[in-house]
DNA sequence: TCCACTACATTACGACTGTAACGCAATGAG
DNA sequence: CTCATTGCGTTACAGTCGTAATGTAGTGGA
């Protein structure tokens, strides 16, 4: 038997061992066995936890989400309030994009579960919940910069991510391209804003 | 016995069933029983054209890449020749994106693909060579309007309908914001063109 | 007409799937 | 200490998976 753990902090572990199982080896590759030996469990503490395969991808989605929308919250919230919305939104970015392997497994991970909720409607609304603190989160700093639609600004900068994103877990653009890429909007979006 | 059918046929329309059921289903879905039942055939005749079930795969997304840049090449090609970029590009991107049931189903076939792409070489392969022909499509016509950098606003116009696909296909946005967001961008990226 | 061949259909099989059932050790309350 | 409860591990099972094997009807050439 293994170190007996608090609930949340198992659920919490298996979690991240779908995500891994999930970026590693595509949708065919999940499987309970397969989790379970990502995250050194049985399948009966899989089942203990969540008693089915689709609520342990429910919570999954969720904890990953949550996980995502604090660090960007912290990104956000830091430094001395009046830090340059410009210097905000590209941390926010640098944070989305798979500029390193943690970010690129989220990215495939999250890739995983698009179309999972494309058919399933469970997994739909968590999206759209974390999209909704997400689109907030960057209208928030386009208002501060004092454009004139900082929603429609904030949808545009978070589809181009999104885009960018699926493109480079393609390979058909590589790092450079992402942060150029990024830079450009930025540069166009906010042109009176200081470098940096 | 089902009507003899020439093989291309026969595997032309094995290919679109696959991509219904990805579509309709997600990637549990997707079964050899449930591709020959909407395909109206028998595992048999699956196993005897593609013998295998990534040949079936493979050769369903190169087959609708195919299509599908072909439809695109149509868009830019016809007309009297000096059609405007703008109208041209336009088109091509109500052809990429999911504002009818048919493109939808595309789009949502290309997703789950795109994470069998992200665990599987060949399948990028594919997903690279067909990226390179939209892109050379769409920089051709930036070209033609004489922006300085046509690689660069192809790349991102690529990306962002890339993003307005995956938010769609979630539900985070809507129809209107889909065109709305294309056409500001256009409006921006080719301020100089006459609208329409 | 005969024959090789193609285009399927059918059946069978072993591997693997998610889940139910049961067992048991550790833990906290009394 | 006792004892119920929680947190797992183990085993078993029915169903489904992809694929191999085999059968057969239709077809085009000689």
């Amino acid at each position: 038997m293994r170190t007996r753990l608090d609930p949340s902090r198992r659920r919490a572990a298996i979690a991240e061992a779908v995500g891994r199982v999930l970026s590693r080896g595509g949708p065919d590759a999940l499987g309970l066995r397969e989790v379970a030996a990502e995250a050194g469990v049985t399948t009966g503490a899989i089942q203990h936890h969540f008693t089915t395969k689709d609520g342990m991808l429910l919570f999954t989605l969720e904890h990953h989400g949550r996980r995502l929308v604090e660090r960007l919250s912290a990104r956000a919230g830091s430094a001395p309030q009046p830090a340059p919305p410009r210097r905000v939104l590209r941390a926010i970015a640098m944070e989305l994009l798979p500029l390193d392997e943690e970010r690129a497994v989220e990215a495939r991970m999250a890739a995983a579960f698009t179309i999972r909720a494309a058919a399933n409607p469970e997994l739909a609304v968590i999206f759209r919940e974390q999209y909704a603190l997400l689109h907030t989160l960057v209208a928030d700093q386009f208002g501060r910069a004092g454009v004139p639609d900082a929603d429609a600004d904030a949808r545009e900068l978070l589809c181009l991510i999104e885009g960018l994103r699926t493109q480079r877990l393609l390979g058909e653009i590589g790092d450079d391209t992402i942060v150029a890429m990024v830079d450009r909007v930025l540069d166009r979006l906010e042109p009176n804003a200081l470098p940096g």
